[in-house]
DNA sequence: TCTGGGGTCCTAGGGCGA
DNA sequence: TCTGTCGCCCTAGGACCC
């Protein structure tokens, strides 16, 4: 059995385990630059705010129905998360940290387990420890526990945020009620598709032949249909895996113009990835840089591009990745384009301990000290104190975030305070 | 004025060598 | 030497996830 754990509304809920005076009161969490809605409290999606609401558009709904907003705190959520997670691996043998709300569990050869009790146990570790509040789903096959997620939340109040698909019945009556463009993996696209053909929910969607979806849709929602159907075809995936691209990409909190900006821009980008590599234990073999004017702007000329540069040899030195980036943002760079976002994106990656030397150009070996110094630097004095000197030294990057929380959990001196009277 | 960021997997189609 | 075919590899783009 596989047991699918999710944060309730994650980022509203870290946001009040430091204010219960928030408890009932309506959140929105805002995207990077407080440009839109990316997390909402059960009340405030309640009261009609959408995903993605466009924030300085809903401004006037935020202040007459008194929804608190917040910028997103990524120090406060990811500390929040693997507090979370910890828990959760005490449980099962196996753990899939799927996202930084979700994991599955796999519970194999547990036959002997209440699942009922055992979900009931592992709600109430992590809402007594983190005071975050979860939902269980309990299902032969991923797909299935999140069908059963999502009815645990979905009904809440019934089920206490439990629910378990262990018999042919209660699968069939899961999948009867879940609309199709609620499965797992079956997106806009594809609804909308199989909606013109009259499958509605899972359950339609399960009555389809095998040899039709393979066909007129693809091997994956093969897969998806035999485990809505209560087959086993995903595992549970090694998280430690190394990943196969990293990037690093910003909106800026305005237009620009000046190559000189994009190269500081690209350049501290391209630090951040070699960075994320070297903790990887990894190095690159290429790298994608691109460029976008803004799109919303239809009364300004528009240019998006990006372009590939193969490294010489597999590197995660900040200074080699940052050369690179730079020649590869001069072959894209146009005058007289207001960009508003740009990007770096490591590829082709490799493990750090099989680097293949070149007969003719290697990565210079003294970066690799450096590089050492430099990480071990940030990691004891705070991340990104030690830059190199073509990064924003003059001037800080600020996103816009007028509303951050205070890293409660993070930084000793935004620590919660209590005062008495 | 203001519209996020970071991933994965699959398929189609072209290049290319056997 | 030329041509057709097959299969492999690579890439771009599309779809999905959070």
């Amino acid at each position: 059995m596989f047991a699918l754990v999710d944060c309730n509304n994650f980022y509203a809920s870290c946001e009040r385990v430091f204010r219960p005076d928030l408890n009932g009161v309506p959140i929105v969490v805002l995207s990077n630059n407080d440009g839109c809605v990316i997390a909402r409290s059960n009340e405030a999606k309640k009261l009609g705010v959408p995903m993605g609401a466009v924030a300085y558009q809903f401004q006037e709904m935020f202040t007459q129905n008194n929804i608190q907003v917040f910028s997103s705190n990524y120090a406060l959520y990811g500390d929040m998360s693997a507090r979370v997670m910890n828990l959760l691996s005490q449980f099962a043998p196996e753990i899939e940290v799927y996202s930084i709300d979700e994991a599955f569990l796999l519970y194999d050869k547990c036959d002997y387990l209440n699942l009922a009790d055992e979900a009931l146990k592992i709600k109430k570790v992590v809402t007594k420890s983190t005071g975050i509040p979860i939902s269980i789903g309990f299902a032969p096959t991923k797909t299935l526990a999140k069908a059963a997620n999502k009815i645990a939340k979905k009904f809440a109040e019934r089920t206490n945020g439990i629910y378990i698909i262990d018999t042919e019945e209660k699968r069939i009556k899961a999948l009867k009620w879940l609309p199709v463009e609620d499965v797992w993996g079956i997106g806009r696209r594809l609804s909308k598709r199989l909606f013109e053909i009259g499958v509605k929910t899972a359950y339609d969607f399960t009555q389809l032949s095998d040899d039709w979806v393979k066909k007129k849709m693809s091997v994956v929602e093969l897969r998806l249909k035999h485990e809505l159907e209560g087959k086993p075809t995903l595992e549970m995936a090694d998280t430690a895996v190394a990943k196969q691209n990293i990037a690093t990409t910003r909106s800026f909190d305005h237009n620009y113009k000046e190559l000189a900006v994009l190269q500081e821009r690209v350049s501290t980008f391209a630090a951040s990835c070699a960075q994320k590599l070297r903790r990887q234990k990894s190095c690159c073999n290429a790298i994608m840089i691109f460029l976008h004017t803004n799109g919303h702007r239809k009364d300004l000329p528009q240019y998006s591009q990006n372009i590939v540069v193969k490294t010489p040899y597999p590197t995660n030195s900040s200074i080699e990745i940052g050369k690179f980036a730079l020649e590869g943002l001069a072959k894209i760079y146009k005058e007289n384009y207001y960009y508003k976002k740009a990007g770096v994106v490591v590829m082709d990656i490799t493990p750090e301990n099989r680097k293949q030397f070149s007969l003719f150009e290697n990565s210079n070996p003294k970066h690799l000290l450096l590089m050492q110094a430099m990480d071990k630097l940030n990691k004891t004095i705070g991340n990104q104190k030690v830059k190199l000197a073509r990064h924003d030294l003059g001037r800080t990057w600020k996103m816009k975030q007028e509303r951050l929380s205070p890293r409660f959990s993070t930084n000793l001196k935004e620590i919660i305070e209590v005062k008495t009277h």
